[in-house]
DNA sequence: GCGACAG
DNA sequence: ATCTTGTCGC
C-alpha cells in the first residue's frame, strides 16, 4: 500500500495551524489540486484476473467501509471496515472504532472527510492480518461520477491501491446527468434485479450506471468505477453481493459502525 | 437570484 | 450522514 499526499495544504492534511492563516477559498482550490494530481494514477479498466472470470473464480474477499456520525456532533464518528468472504458474503473481519473528523461535508469533497480514516483502518489490518486484505472494495459515495471525475472511490483506491468500487444511493447530478423525467423513466425500465443502464455525461463519457440492485427495490443504486476495475465489471460483481438493495458489504460495514456508536455513546453516559 | 447538494 | 412510527404488502 502506498499513500501519496504532496500537498501541504488540502483538506486531508488538516488541521494543520498554519492552515487557519489561508481562507477558505485556497483551502478548496487546493484540494481540488490534489484530486487532479492523485486523478492522474487512476485506472479504470480491469486489472486483477478474477474480474475476467465469468463467476469471478479466485476473488475470495470484499471489503466494506462506512461512517456513522454522532447527531450531536458530526466530527464524532464510528469508522468500520469489514471483510467479507466471497461467494459467501460472511463477515471475516471487522474493525470498529471511534475517529475525530476534521474536514466538513462539502459535496464534491466528501474524500477528505472520510479517507483518511479509512487508509488507517486499510493500514491497521495490513499490519494486524494481512491475510485477510480484501481484493475489492466497495465504497459508500461516487467514483469517476464526480464533478472533476475523482470521487472518494477513486481517492481511496489511489492512496490504498487497492480496487475500489462507488455505489452512491442517490445520483450526483454532474456532468448534464440530471434526476429528470427521462431519467425517472429509464428507472421505472428496469425490470429485474441487476437491470442496469449506463450514464453518460455531456462530455460522451460513460460516468456510471445505474443498478437495480434486488428485485424488490424501486430506487437503483449508482455504481461507478473508482480504481482498478471497469464500469461492466463493478455492475457485475456488486449485483453479485446483494442481497437487498444495499450491497452486502457495505450493509454489514453500516450496521457494525452504527451499533458501535450507539454502545459507545450509552456506556459513556452510564 | 436560483437550484443543486455523494456522505 | 441524522431525526423518526407505524403501516401496508408479500
Amino acid at each position: 500500500m502506498r499513500v501519496l499526499c504532496m500537498c501541504k495544504f488540502c483538506l486531508q492534511c488538516r488541521p494543520c495551524p498554519w492552515v487557519k492563516k489561508v481562507n477558505q477559498r485556497q483551502i478548496y482550490n487546493m484540494s481540488t489540486e490534489e484530486q487532479m494530481l492523485l486523478k492522474g494514477n487512476l485506472i479504470t479498466c480491469n486489472t486483477e484476473a478474477w474480474q475476467s472470470h465469468p463467476d469471478f473464480f479466485g476473488l475470495q474477499r470484499l471489503g466494506g467501509v462506512d461512517l456513522s456520525y454522532l447527531k450531536e456532533d458530526d466530527t464524532v464518528a464510528c469508522a468500520s471496515l469489514v471483510v467479507l468472504s466471497y461467494p459467501e458474503l460472511e463477515v471475516i473481519y471487522e474493525d470498529c472504532h471511534m475517529v475525530t473528523i476534521n474536514a466538513p461535508y462539502v459535496a464534491g469533497y466528501l474524500a477528505f472527510r472520510e479517507v483518511p480514516v479509512l487508509v488507517d483502518a486499510i493500514q491497521k489490518l495490513l499490519e494486524k492480518d494481512p491475510c485477510l486484505m480484501p481484493q475489492v472494495l466497495i465504497v459508500d459515495g461516487n467514483g469517476i461520477l464526480h464533478h472533476r471525475g475523482f470521487g472518494v472511490a477513486c481517492h481511496l483506491g489511489i492512496l490504498t491501491d487497492l480496487p475500489c468500487i462507488g455505489v452512491a444511493k442517490n445520483l450526483l447530478q454532474v456532468d448534464g446527468l440530471e434526476n429528470n423525467d427521462d431519467h425517472k423513466d429509464q428507472i421505472r425500465k428496469l425490470q429485474n434485479g441487476g437491470d442496469f443502464f449506463n450514464m453518460t455525461g455531456s462530455s460522451g463519457t460513460i460516468l456510471g450506471a445505474a443498478l437495480k440492485s434486488s428485485s424488490k427495490s424501486t430506487k437503483p443504486i449508482y455504481i461507478s468505477a473508482g480504481h482498478k476495475i471497469s464500469l461492466e465489471t463493478a455492475v457485475r460483481l456488486v449485483h453479485s453481493c446483494c442481497k437487498y438493495r444495499v450491497p452486502e458489504p457495505t450493509r454489514q460495514a453500516d450496521i457494525r459502525s452504527r451499533e458501535f456508536l450507539c454502545k459507545k455513546t450509552s456506556t459513556a453516559n452510564s
